[in-house]
DNA sequence: CATGAATGAGATTTCATTCAT
DNA sequence: GATGAATGAAATCTCATTCAT
């Protein structure tokens, strides 16, 4: 366990160094060099963890989509009513974006990027699969409006993604973004029921 | 003039390749090589018309952006009312990026990507401009909800994006394309109202 | 064809500097920034003529296998007779290997090496037909013992790589290199008669 | 002693394993973790064993030689005769090469390659002085024609060498295997004799 | 002894850019 | 203008070797 958490100890540095220089000079524009330099460790140590430079974008999105997942999960599990699970998903979204913006950030580039096409359907279908679940039954039972459930969600994610970006584009107190976030839910509210 | 509609057609063949390029395999992902080899012109040629790689990239952001924008006021600017200007720019949006994916894909790419930051602030703000004036104006007017002017663009953008994307996800036929648009338009309406 | 000569010289240039560097240091001995250098080309010039290393390899293998067959053919045609042949065949590739020293090292390199797997076995095939039907024409005139034509060739060959072997291993003057070529040919003449 | 055969075993391993992979991919082409990896030790372990990768091509080298040697020594000795000890050499490094097909392939490639140089000239002439002296009194006799030793041998050598080739190039039962060698003998004789 | 993570020099290859024709 | 051969800096990746455990 001693050897292991070193290990993972310069794997870690090595994912948040990537992060922070694929954020600032996308993924390309970003040589393994720096990324080493960055991580504290040498060139090659790179290559030893991961195979490929490829490999290691590719490591950091499951890195990070897994982080975001973990996190919802804990945070909307506990609710019992849609409108609670909904609620939770949403605004729960939006502060673990904000308080990992580069995270987000990440996200956003890898997912309009051709590394996107490297993610396998079922993969991809996998992550989304409760969050579909979850809709249709709220269509099933009156809660949204009639629409194809995947309609519903990239709605729903559009919205997230504008209002990071607006939250992101200028200074606000914690006070004043929970209470955008709050409005916001409520017109996404609006839109759906 | 026959020699500059010349030159405009072999600038004309490397901007589409591209483009073409870019999406399908990012802007560091296609050498340049490529992209002259596509465009049918030599290694060379390139740079007689762009100085440089960089220079490229930005000229088919702006080629790009100009000529969606150029669309939108066609087809708005007849537009009286405020409700008719907002449904002109929602759908005739739609109607552009879906006519035209690739390009809808690059500008995507373009803006979650480092080279947004080459684009000059005022640049940014002025291809804006117009839209915001607009918005602010139906808040005014109490068209829309009280709300600040660049928090509901965002969120018609989110929306755009997010709709643009399930367009795509699946086949539709253009009827259902428009029936899609055309409620998506009320659902961004009845949040926004 | 100026232009022509001209990609030729640093083709050549390439070929030339790789031979003497794959005999004096292995293929993977070599760098390809040694050969460059001694080609005097820059670094990526070599690419710009062979895609990769092994294609250099390759492309090297088959030039000199080129030349020695051109050199055999022109020498070895006029003669009539059976024994005209032979012997003309014989002391041909003796006179070319002597003269060319290190294109033969490196045939017997390469012929040694994983890299011979690279070569299709029809080619292969190819380069030995015309001598394989020579022998068993002289196999069916009772000009040679009666037997299988491919233990002839490889005992002739090896017969050649034989008496390489030794010429190299001392100094000879011409004169003593021809009386042996001479000998070495009676003497395989003995054996195979 | 114990420890010893521990140690000569890892040992034996990693020879064997470098000879496989050796005749495989070829000096360069083989990487010491694969050497390691497929005799079942640490990368770290071969360095144990062998100071640099240099030092174990050597080792494999002189090892093989001295397996080979032992082997005739033990099937040459017995023979009283010149005309006995000439037909042992030559038929039991026929087998022996048959029967080592990979060892012996491993020396047909390390003496075209350039490492042959780091073998000291008096270690080369010592393996082969016994021969060397062996013919010279043969031919002193006047069993052999008279022809210095060495080319002597080179011929021998160069007659092995093809026979061995041929050999491996089709399949061929043990009978006829032996057939060939014995007429291969026969033919060397009579060119020598 | 054995391990295997870590190293960093160096190898191959790519590619934006230049320039003589 | 157009070409494409040539460039060489820089990127990715490999691998022999070391060393703390």
């Amino acid at each position: 366990m001693i050897s292991q958490s070193r290990n993972s100890e310069k794997e870690k540095e090595l994912l948040s160094a990537a992060l922070e220089l694929f954020v600032a000079y996308g993924f390309h524009g970003t040589p393994t060099s720096k990324i080493a330099l960055q991580a504290g460790v040498a060139n090659g140590t790179l290559f030893h963890y991961f195979k490929t430079k490829d490999e290691l974008v590719l490591a950091l999105y499951v890195d990070i989509k897994q982080k975001m997942s973990t996190y919802l999960e804990e945070h909307v599990l506990p609710e019992t009513t849609l409108a609670g699970k909904f609620r939770a998903i949403f605004t729960n979204s939006m502060q673990w974006a904000l308080a990992n913006k580069t995270s987000f950030q990440f996200l956003q580039q890898f997912q309009t990027s051709p590394y996107l096409s490297r993610i396998s359907p079922e993969e991809t279908l996998g992550q989304v699969k409760d969050h579909l679940m979850l809709i249709q039954l709220a269509v099933d039972e009156g809660f949204f409006k009639p629409k194809p459930p995947e309609l519903i969600l990239t709605m729903v994610m559009g919205h997230i993604f504008g209002l990071f970006q607006y939250l992101c584009s200028s200074d606000f107190t914690n006070d004043e973004q929970n209470k955008v976030i709050e409005q916001g839910f409520e017109m996404l509210m609006a839109m759906l029921k």
